[in-house]
DNA sequence: TATATTGTTACACC
DNA sequence: TGGTGTAACAATAT
């Protein structure tokens, strides 16, 4: 379930893995899940396969500037007046092999989520796209799902791209202060708190397993309406926003699910929730039992005892 | 085989 | 009209 920490995560490794490399071939196994141009996400389904032709020769021949996030979205910036947006939903993943590695490994990871799964030749079944670079390394985009995109805009139409233009503050910058949180959270006056926080428009990049751990460490109940938190409460909830995420990139993200880093690894943040997935179980703090309820159509946790 | 799963959009309603 | 809540959607593992 990538999230803020775990798109950035993915930035973060193949900004250092992909700079200045140069496509020389693409496959596409899915052609459902890639587009060409600024129109919305939801109808990138309804694209007739022939632009995969298009997709294919529009990325040959460049090189990768870097890779960049917004909220979940990923931003490859190639060179020529072309970017590459890719939104992993619930269980994208990229891999990357350069020629060293696939010697050494064969090309088998362990993939899944459980230590028990067998390992798993790339590319698997669930490899959709697959990238081949001039130096003989290669970047796998697996999706179990199905549910991700790959989506090429020209430098001129990206600013027609909804999804760009709507995305709230990003929490991890400085000008996400205080002030400009209370701002935001004001929109959703009515709303469960856990529903304003994932609310992409007022804050950007924070989903489920996030918002149950920030507001964990704030001591503020998931159904609490954002009318009813007092201000100090918000300060405790805008700190924590910035606190979780940080530690969550420094562990790598969280893999819940099917996230794993680019060269097939989880992330270490799931041994550091307290709340998120351990309904039923002992809170970490006080020992009361954690209770989950739906918000939204969404599982929320939370300990009664250290929110209130 | 029904269900759970999530980010996001579409849409109905007040 | 805008804010809000719910359904729907993508596809798969269990």
């Amino acid at each position: 379930m990538p999230e803020l920490p775990e798109v950035q995560t993915v930035v973060n490794e193949l900004n250092r893995k992909l700079k200045n490399r140069t496509i020389k071939s693409v496959v596409v196994n899915a052609p459902k899940m890639v587009a060409v141009g600024p129109g919305v996400v939801s109808n990138i389904r309804r694209v007739k396969s022939s632009q995969v032709s298009k997709f294919i020769k529009l990325l040959q021949g460049h090189k990768i500037i870097s890779v960049k996030r917004r909220a979940k979205l990923l931003i490859f910036d190639f060179s020529g007046p072309l970017s590459m947006l890719v939104h992993l939903k619930m269980t994208g993943q990229f891999i990357f092999e350069d020629k060293k590695l696939r010697e050494l490994t064969g090309g088998e990871y362990r993939l899944l989520n459980r230590p028990t799964a067998p390992k798993v030749l790339l590319p698997s079944k669930h490899t959709h796209v697959i990238f081949s670079f001039t130096d003989g390394s290669t970047l796998y985009f697996n999706d179990i799902r199905k549910f991700g995109y790959i989506k090429l805009v020209s430098d001129n139409e990206i600013g027609q791209v909804r999804e760009l233009k709507e995305y709230g503050p990003e929490p991890l910058e400085k000008k996400f202060t205080l002030e400009a949180f209370f701002a935001a959270i004001k929109k959703r006056a009515r709303s469960p708190i856990k529903l304003a926080l994932m609310d992409t428009k007022v804050v950007a990049g924070i989903g489920n397993i996030y918002s149950d751990e920030i507001l964990f460490h704030a001591g503020v109940r998931p159904m609490r309406l954002v009318s009813s938190i007092k201000n100090q409460e918000l300060r405790e909830i805008y700190h924590n926003i910035k606190k979780v995420l940080k530690i969550a990139i420094k562990a790598k993200g969280s893999s819940v699910g099917d996230f794993v880093r680019t060269d097939g690894s989880w992330g270490q943040m799931g041994k550091f929730h307290f709340v998120y997935g351990r309904a039923k179980q002992k809170c970490k703090k006080c020992g009361t039992i954690i209770e989950s309820l739906k918000l939204g159509g969404r599982t929320a946790s939370f300990c009664p005892k250290c929110q209130k």
